[in-house]
RNA sequence: GGUCCGGUAGCUCAGCUGGAUAGAGCAACAGCCUUCUAAGCUGUGGGUCUUGAGUUCGAAUCUCAACCGGAUCACCA
C-alpha cells in the first residue's frame, strides 16, 4: 500500500466517513519546510468541524500513532507536513532498484494499436528545422506510447506527387545537364531542392519580363510558359506517361536516399511508409462512395462537397469539378489504406498547428464515412519554430536546413569537447562518436524540452550552449555516474540486489529517492498529455538534484561501507532513470565524455 | 470579422486537474579545481504571472470581458 492510500484510509477511519480521492491532497513538501509530504487539510474541515490547525494536528497525531511509515509531523496553517521514516526510503530505493523495466509497461499483445503519423515531407525540398521538431516529437511520442504498453506503428506519408514535384523535374530537365547526386556529390534531396528554387527564380524572371511588356500580374501568370509546361507535366504524370513517370521515379529515389540519411542521423525510423501517389485515388473512391450514400453532395459543376454546417463548420470541397482530388481527399484515402493494413484503435497525426482546422474536418469526415478511429483521432498539434528574427521564410533564405544544423551542432560539440580536454586520450573514432551523441543530444533536448503546443524560438547560439538546462549537461551527469561505478568496480565494490536497512540517510538523499519514485507517473502523464517535454523537465530536475548531492557528499571516499554502497546504488539508479528517460526522447546517453 | 491557440524575470522556458514566500537556465556580478569528470557547484541582484472583474478560506492556475501576439477560415499541399 502506498502512502496516498494509507493516508486515505486513515482519514476515513478517523472520521468514520467515506471520502473521495480529491479530498486527500498530498503533495511534495516545499523545500523551506520540514517534511516530505504535505497534506492540505482544508477539504477535511467539514468533517472534522474544527479549524485548520486543529484538524491538521488531529490527523497528524492519528497517523503517527497508527502507521510506522510516519516519523514525525508539523503543522503550519492548514498544511500538515509529514516526515517519513528513513527506512521507508531505503525500501523504496530497493524496490526501484529491483524493477527491471523501470516502470515502463511491456507492450501487451492485446493492447490498443496506436498509429502515429509523423514527418510527412514533400519530395521537392530538403528537411528543415520545422521537420526536425516534427520528427523528434513523433518519434519520442511513439517511444512514450510504447513505454505505456500500447502497440505502436510509426508511419510516414510522403507527399510525392503534385505540381511542386513537376517544377523540380522540369527545371532539372531544362537546366540540369543530367546532374545526379553521384556526379555532383550532393545529397539527393538538396539537389532536387536546388532545382525547385531554380524553377522559382526562372519563373519570376519570366513574370518580370511579361510584366515589363505591360501585362498585369494575373495575366502574366496565366501566360507563363514555364508554369504551363509544369502543368502539362503533371497531366502527363497523371496519365501515366512513361517518360515522365520514369523521370519522376528516378528523381524521387534520389530524394528518398537523402531523407534516409537525415532520418538515420536523427535516429528516427518508420514501420510503414505511405506515398500519396498510391493513396490519392483511393480517397477519390471513398468520396464517391460517400456521395452515393448521401453523406456528401454534388454541385452542378460536378464538384463534391461535405456539408459540415451542422457541426459548426463550413462546406468543404472534396473533389474538384474535373474530378481531381484535393488534400483532404488524399488524407481520406490514406486513412482507408491504413485501416486495411492495420486494425487501428487510435490514430495520431503529428502535424503543425497551422492545420488544426484541417484535422477538425478530417475527424468529422472519417467519422461520417464510418471509420471507428475517426472521431477520436488525435491531431498532435505542435507550434512553429521561429528564429530570433522572426519566422523562417524560404523566400528570404532564412530557412534553417536540417542537415546543416545537425552538422553545425556536432561540429560545435567537437570543438567544445576538445577545448575542455574531454577528448584527450580518445581515438578518432571515439571522439567522433561522442561529438555526434553530444551535438545531437543538445539539439534534441533543446527542442523537446519545450511544450509541444507552444511556438518556440530557436536561437542558434543558445542551442549550441552546453551549460545549464541542456542535453549535454544531463549526458555529462550520466557519464560521471558511470565513471564512479567503474571506479567502484575497480575497488572491488559492486551494487548488491538489495541494501540492508538501518542507514541514516540525509534529506538530499531522500529527495532524490522521492524524485526517482515518480518516474512511472511521469511517463504515464507524458503519454496522456502527449508531451515529451514533461519527461525532459523531470529528468532535468532529477539531474540538478543529483549534481548537488554529488558535490555535497562523497561516494567512493565515504568511510561507512554501508553508506558507500547505498550511495552507489542511488547513483546507479539515477543513471538508469536518465538513460531510460532519455531513450524515450530518442536521445543517446554516453558512458564517458 | 468567425474559430482555435498563446501572453510568467532583460532573454529562453518550467509551474496551470486551485494551495504555503511563483521556479530553473542564459545573461550580469562575487566565490569554489592538491578531493569520485569544473559541460559542475555556491551566493547576489532581477517579477503588478498582460489588464480588469468574478468564483473561493485560498487564483499564475478556474469563469467572463478587454488588450497584445500567432494560426486558420483556398477548387495550395
Amino acid at each position: 500500500m502506498n502512502i496516498q492510500q494509507t493516508v486515505h484510509q486513515a482519514i476515513e477511519k478517523l472520521y468514520q466517513q467515506e471520502i473521495t480521492i480529491s479530498q486527500v491532497q498530498l503533495q511534495k513538501t516545499k523545500k523551506e519546510f520540514k517534511g516530505h509530504l504535505t497534506l492540505v487539510v482544508f477539504p477535511l474541515l467539514k468533517m472534522s468541524k474544527k479549524n485548520p490547525e486543529q484538524t491538521a494536528r488531529e490527523v497528524g497525531e492519528y497517523l503517527l500513532a497508527n502507521h510506522s511509515v510516519f516519523a514525525d509531523f508539523n503543522v503550519i496553517k492548514g498544511f500538515l507536513n509529514l516526515v517519513i521514516a528513513p527506512a521507508y526510503w531505503v525500501d523504496v530505493l530497493n524496490e526501484i532498484h529491483s524493477t527491471v523495466s523501470y516502470g515502463l509497461t511491456p507492450v501487451q499483445p492485446d493492447a490498443p494499436l496506436v498509429m502515429i503519423e509523423y514527418s510527412s515531407p514533400n519530395t521537392n525540398k530538403p528537411l528543415h528545422l520545422g521537420h526536425i521538431r516534427n520528427n523528434l516529437l513523433g518519434y519520442s511520442l511513439a517511444e512514450i506510447m510504447e513505454a505505456n504498453g500500447y502497440r505502436v506503428v510509426k508511419t510516414n506519408i510522403v507527399n510525392d506527387r503534385g505540381i511542386h514535384i513537376c517544377k523540380s523535374m522540369l527545371a532539372w530537365q531544362k537546366w540540369g545537364n543530367g546532374a545526379t547526386p553521384q556526379s555532383t556529390g550532393k545529397k539527393g534531396d538538396h539537389l532536387i531542392g536546388d532545382y525547385y528554387v531554380l524553377f522559382d527564380q526562372k519563373y519570376k524572371e519570366e513574370l518580370k519580363n511579361l510584366e515589363a511588356k505591360g501585362l498585369k500580374k494575373e495575366e502574366a501568370e496565366a501566360q507563363s510558359s514555364l508554369m504551363a509546361e509544369a502543368r502539362e507535366m503533371l497531366r502527363k504524370w497523371e496519365a501515366g506517361d512513361q517518360e515522365t513517370v520514369s523521370l519522376w521515379k528516378t528523381m524521387n529515389s534520389w530524394v528518398y536516399a537523402g531523407f534516409d540519411e537525415t532520418y538515420k542521423r536523427l535516429g528516427v525510423n518508420f514501420d510503414k511508409i505511405y506515398y500519396e501517389s498510391e493513396t490519392y485515388l483511393v480517397g477519390k473512391e471513398q468520396v464517391l462512395e460517400g456521395l452515393k450514400k448521401g453523406i456528401f453532395y454534388q454541385k452542378e459543376d460536378g464538384s463534391v462537397w461535405a456539408d459540415l454546417t451542422a457541426d459548426g463548420l463550413d462546406n468543404k470541397l472534396l473533389l474538384r469539378a474535373d474530378g481531381t482530388s484535393v488534400y483532404m481527399t488524399q488524407d481520406i484515402g490514406t486513412a482507408k489504406l491504413r485501416f486495411n493494413d492495420y486494425p487501428i484503435n487510435k490514430m495520431v497525426y503529428v502535424v503543425g498547428n497551422e492545420q488544426n482546422y484541417h484535422f477538425q474536418v478530417l475527424s468529422l469526415l472519417l467519422d461520417k464515412l464510418g471509420f471507428e478511429f475517426g472521431k477520436g483521432l488525435v491531431h498532435f498539434s505542435y507550434g512553429m519554430v521561429e528564429l530570433p528574427e522572426g519566422k523562417m521564410k524560404s523566400r528570404e533564405g532564412t530557412v534553417v536546413d536540417a542537415d546543416d544544423l545537425i552538422e553545425e551542432m556536432v561540429e560545435t560539440a567537437k570543438e567544445t569537447s576538445k577545448e575542455l580536454g574531454k577528448l584527450d586520450g580518445c581515438s578518432d573514432e571515439e571522439a567522433k562518436q561522442i561529438s555526434e551523441t553530444v551535438g545531437l543530444g543538445a539539439l534534441k533536448y533543446f527542442i523537446l524540452k519545450v511544450d509541444p503546443r507552444k511556438n518556440m524560438t530557436f536561437n542558434p547560439q543558445e542551442s549550441i550552449d552546453f551549460n545549464g538546462n541542456t542535453g549535454p549537461f544531463i549526458q555529462y551527469t550520466h557519464a560521471r555516474i558511470q565513471s564512479v561505478l567503474r571506479k567502484a568496480a575497480e575497488q572491488g565494490l559492486s551494487v548488491p540486489d538489495e541494501i540492508r536497512n538501518g542507514l541514516i540517510i540525509t534529506e538530499k538523499e531522500e529527495d532524490l529517492i522521492q524524485i526517482l519514485a515518480t518516474f512511472n507517473e511521469v511517463v504515464k502523464e507524458a503519454a496522456e498529455m502527449y508531451s515529451p517535454a514533461i519527461i525532459a523537465n523531470y529528468i532535468y530536475d532529477l539531474v540538478k538534484e543529483y549534481n548537488q548531492f554529488y558535490h555535497d557528499y562523497s561516494i567512493l571516499r565515504e568511510e561507512n561501507e554501508n553508506l558507500k554502497i547505498f550511495r552507489l546504488m542511488l547513483s546507479q539508479n539515477v543513471g538508469r532513470v536518465i538513460k531510460t528517460g532519455f531513450s524515450l526522447l530518442g536521445i543517446e546517453v554516453p558512458d564517458r565524455m
